[in-house]
DNA sequence: CAGCATCCAGACAGATACTG
DNA sequence: CAGTATCTGTCTGGATGCTG
């Protein structure tokens, strides 16, 4: 990766939070908030919805074909569905220009954008250790 | 949530994140970086896995049932898959004492602690915007 | 205790056909 | 263009019963 995200993160994000992780003492954490939140990470990092909000926030603005087009692989009805849930949650707006033939854009909120900035811990830490973890797996399955 | 999570990242992370993609021109990433990355991203990011690496990271080692006692709703079959992959992914260790009646140990690696971390953003952001999302999904359901 | 094997209902996702 | 509707195979995950 010649990303300038790593060098930028390495010391900012992902050291503060091990230092912040290092520090912080066994302590529970409310169950119910738990199962909330993890219900919502369920939904908002499921395949497409990531793929989707990281060109969103990278491109803007975006039509239906538009987004169909660039991320490989999704079919027309999994784009609705992903945008759908994406409106409801309130992560992106979707404007439809009474025009023929019918022209709709899907935009990130501030909301989405910031989701999107969260999700770049991830991003970034996918890229590090993809090869750590495919070396890994070949190690694990070669043994067993 | 009183987490002091929170404050503490609300101005490291997210506005270093936010900041960065404000700046960010729109770049095309290689798509098998991003297959792969995204591929990678959804083993991790299932709900089971991220509960499992957050105990971990909080109450460290553990044994099998202590973990199915404590990740609620879990079944074995679940549990144990899970902790199969993490395994297989290095991010954690399973470690099997000879005695009668077994005992299995679970710990992460230092690779599942960095995972464990680039989590963080999106865990906070989960938490901070909680009732928003809630709030945004009955508008849109009392609304169609 | 820590698991594997099996069965089964339901969710998920692709393909296809149709519409304002 | 941007969907909706439907049908269908696949995959997931829970429940149950059995072992070293």
């Amino acid at each position: 990766m010649e990303n300038p995200l790593k060098s930028r993160f390495e010391t900012d994000e992902i050291l503060a939070a091990q230092a912040y992780l290092a520090a912080e003492p066994p302590a529970d954490i409310d169950p119910r908030i738990e199962r909330l939140v993890n219900d919502l990470i369920g939904r908002i990092a499921d395949k497409w919805t990531l793929l989707v909000l990281e060109l969103l926030e990278e491109k803007g603005t975006q039509r239906f074909t538009q987004i169909a087009r660039q991320v490989d692989g999704i079919s027309q009805k999994m784009l609705t569905q992903t945008l759908r849930q994406m409106e409801r949650d309130g992560l992106a707006t979707r404007t439809v220009h009474p025009v023929v033939p019918p022209h709709v854009d899907y935009a990130l909120t501030p909301l989405g954008n910031s989701l999107s900035a969260a999700f770049c811990g991830v991003w970034i830490w996918a890229e590090k250790h993809l090869d750590t973890v495919e070396q890994a797996r070949h190690r694990f399955d070669t043994r067993a």
